[in-house]
DNA sequence: CCATTTGATACCTTAAAAGTATTGATCATG
DNA sequence: CATGATCAATACTTTTAAGGTATCAAATGG
């Protein structure tokens, strides 16, 4: 028994002559009348009732007709979601990202991907830039938003955006309302960082900053995420450069300042170069386009 | 393409070795290897990756794999279903049946068929003695109880109960509590009767017990319904003669009493001689079982 | 009663599936 | 690094199943 079977008992249960169906079966009327025989006697079960002038479907052929039309549908269908998937126009894509970034770039990437690709399942995993690292090259992720970091042998990346460091700190502190911040200015304060093993780049930016003046700066605290960090702040524990796109929603009791010279890290699209994964060319394309659309303003 | 395809498939897909899997479909490998290759011309899609060491499932293979699962187990469910409804044990029963039935075998009956054939839908459907001898003859019902009716020369029937009347009146009536009442007591009684039309053989039964005793019956309403004509006599608006099956779930207010020689009715199941629904068969031989254990009291 | 239509059967042809032999690629072992 | 074993793909041949034609028997309408 086959949906070959099933696709001839249908072309007779729908038209109840055997003649016609075998025309819609493409085929001539004795091999089709031997093919129905056939089906009933793989079944075990009568299907139609008929004679030489009058075909009817038993009450099994009904509800035979019921199902077979179900099968046959989700057969076509699995052919054609396997093409789909195939071409990447369906599917699954996971999608990793550092937290603070869907505060910039991610919403409009995830939007516009959205879009274009309705039936592909966006897996959204919220992940700090070493964790991302890690699992593009282990393959748990087809694709993230990370800080740039030089050399990536493997991956192929776009640049979205640039992203300046903000510093933060108490609407009371001494150095709010300043016009701009400099390192010096911040030789004495207590800075809250992230560690290096959580987000390199960003770690290194800061660093950098400072030694660029000669300066050690004086990390008390070095939590794992950004939201941390400014809580810390807020409670008055010290003072933190953290990327801009988090300064826009800082709430009561804090303020943010501009740094002079400030850093600048590039935030980018990864996927690995070559990707199993179909629909993970047209993700990179939208990130192309969002880099593209930035690079003209 | 076509389920023994997608078997094909799935035996590499489960095994990703292509001499284990022509084993699995009882086959040679080279067929086998044409078989893989004829399925991705087939669908146009490369659905492993594979060289002459290793096989692997490609993202649209992995997606295929799921689908032709879900196709596979349908197309076995309604193979394997259209036997279950050819030999009766699924599928859907139309039922019909008096209303006041529903106080007496009823229950019972759709109570052990359940039981029975818990995979065939009874579709239970109220209707008064007449329209359920059309609609046996019709074919829009499958078996009903009602009354026996003499020759019924292409249904089958078996004898459920016999059902005697009695008659009812309001609890303030005179003739309430007499231990007895025959035709001559009832001869000025304004009489409330189901009609010809409704139910030939209850009214006739009526019609019997009266002129039996020379008496015509002052019938003053003949609503359709068993239940109206209850609700009727607690009005003060008559007697009724009415199966004592009724009798039990009277209302405040009214009472039942002893007829003199009671009429009494066969209460049958019927089914088409013939029936194209093999569901029915069993239900007919549940009917003779409560037929037979009624019989051995 | 006869002609026409229709489903089933008998016989034959064609197409597709499967088998065998072999080749080329890959990997493990010495 | 060479060799042997294993495995998927290809070439050629055989077998099997599907389909076509001719015909028959039954049913129906005129």
């Amino acid at each position: 028994m086959d949906t070959r079977h099933m696709h001839i008992f249908m072309a007779l249960a729908e038209t109840l002559h055997f003649g016609r169906a075998a025309e819609r079966m493409s085929m001539s009327q004795p091999p089709f009348s031997r093919q129905i025989a056939m089906i009933e006697r793989m079944l075990g079960v009568k299907l139609f009732e008929r004679n030489s002038r009058n075909v009817a479907l038993t009450p099994a052929g009904e509800h035979f007709m019921k199902d077979c039309r179900t099968v046959l549908a989700q057969f076509e269908d699995a052919c054609r979601d396997v093409r789909l998937v195939a071409s990447g126009m369906k599917g699954e894509l996971r999608f990793g990202f550092m937290m603070h970034a869907a505060h910039s770039v991610v919403p409009q990437l995830v939007q516009l991907y959205s879009e274009a690709r309705p039936d592909v399942r966006l897996v959204l995993d919220e992940r700090t830039p070493t964790e991302i690292d890690e699992m593009l090259v282990g393959g748990t992720l087809d694709a993230a938003v990370t800080f740039g970091c030089g050399y990536t042998p493997h991956l192929q990346t776009v640049l979205l955006t640039r992203e300046r460091l903000r510093i933060i700190m108490r609407a009371d502190h001494p150095l709010a309302g300043a016009a701009q911040i400099g390192p010096a200015a911040l030789r004495a304060e207590k800075i809250i960082a992230t560690p290096v093993a959580t987000a390199p780049a960003l770690r290194s930016a800061i660093n950098s900053y400072f030694s660029a003046k000669g300066i050690v700066p004086n990390v008390v605290f070095e939590p794992r995420l950004q939201h941390t960090i400014i809580q810390l702040v807020a409670k008055g524990l010290g003072i933190a450069l953290i990327p801009e796109s988090l300064c826009a929603g800082l709430g009561a009791g804090l303020t943010s300042g501009t740094l002079t010279d400030p850093p600048q890290l590039d935030v980018v699209l990864c996927a690995p170069i070559v990707s199993k994964n179909p629909a993970v060319s047209t993700f990179m394309q939208i990130g192309k386009a969002i880099q593209h659309a930035s690079k003209s303003i």
